[in-house]
DNA sequence: AAAACATGTTAGCCAAAGCTAACATTCTAA
DNA sequence: TTAGAATGTTAGCTTTGGCTAACATGTTTT
């Protein structure tokens, strides 16, 4: 089967995945927030994700549906068990790029960099990063003992 | 100036991008095309990108209006002076990534990878991993000379 | 307990980039 | 040279994920 060219948007489409960019970054911050607090509430999703509140009631509303939040009106988010999987990975994902581009020594936007491209990664892609970030630390350590 | 997360979509707000990912798509795949064969036309480029020819009407007018193109209906498409420089800079982004994930040792969909992966990559993280991936090929000749 | 403020929701708009169905143009071959 | 095939265009629909304005609910303060 020979690969072939898509749009970006026909990556998306063809690979029907379960989970787009948008709601990976809800996800991944309720994750985040959820470990600094038990109490995540919309505005709190909404000032972390620099969004306005009727694009997180919408989103979680979506989240909800399948069954990656628990929510009713006016109270608070909390991760279902597979929306807190799905979290951690998502987590361990922006730590792997994140030092990834550390490691390359990449200096401006370096946060703004991370969050698109893990967007973009698949797992094979992003365990081959992860090995060669550390071997590549590896390296570092034995140029500068 | 602390840098704040977004969503996806927020990015690109944010960023102002000139070129869509889509744009991006469909002018390399004309800079590719164009090397081939000087008569490009919608329906080369729909087949190869894998999309419905209105899809590509649509997009080459606009290419047309932003001046990347110069099309005249039923006719075929070509570059401007600008769309060929940065067709030949986005195919050039595009070797970079795809040698990179080689080099990794990527298998699997290293096509579609790179195709995903060169849109979320901005002018540093680009070139370091260019030089990141010569020092690895470095490495491999001195491994198995 | 009522007023004022803060927070959340609803409704409805927008752009991007796909799609299909229907129509228009151009090319080819009888 | 004209009919039919191939190619291209138009119109209009869909989804995603933002947004604002207006309204609803909850919380706090007096």
């Amino acid at each position: 089967m020979k690969e072939e060219f898509y749009t970006s948007k026909g990556y998306k489409i063809k690979n029907e995945e379960v989970l787009s960019s948008s709601m990976e970054d809800y996800i991944e911050m309720i994750y985040r927030l959820s470990q600094e607090s038990d109490e995540v509430r919309v505005s709190d999703l909404s000032s972390a994700l620099n969004v306005q509140p009727p694009s997180t009631t919408k989103m979680i509303k979506r989240l909800a549906k399948e069954n990656y939040v628990i929510y009713e009106r006016y109270g608070c988010i909390k991760l279902t068990e597979k929306g807190r999987n799905i979290g951690s990975k998502l987590l361990e994902r922006h730590r792997i790029i994140f030092e990834f581009l550390e490691c390359l020594g990449v200096k401006e936007n370096i946060l703004e960099q991370t969050e698109i491209i893990e967007h973009a990664v698949n797992d094979e892609v992003l365990s081959k990063i992860d090995e060669l970030t550390k071997f590549l630390k590896g390296c570092d350590k034995s140029l500068s003992p």
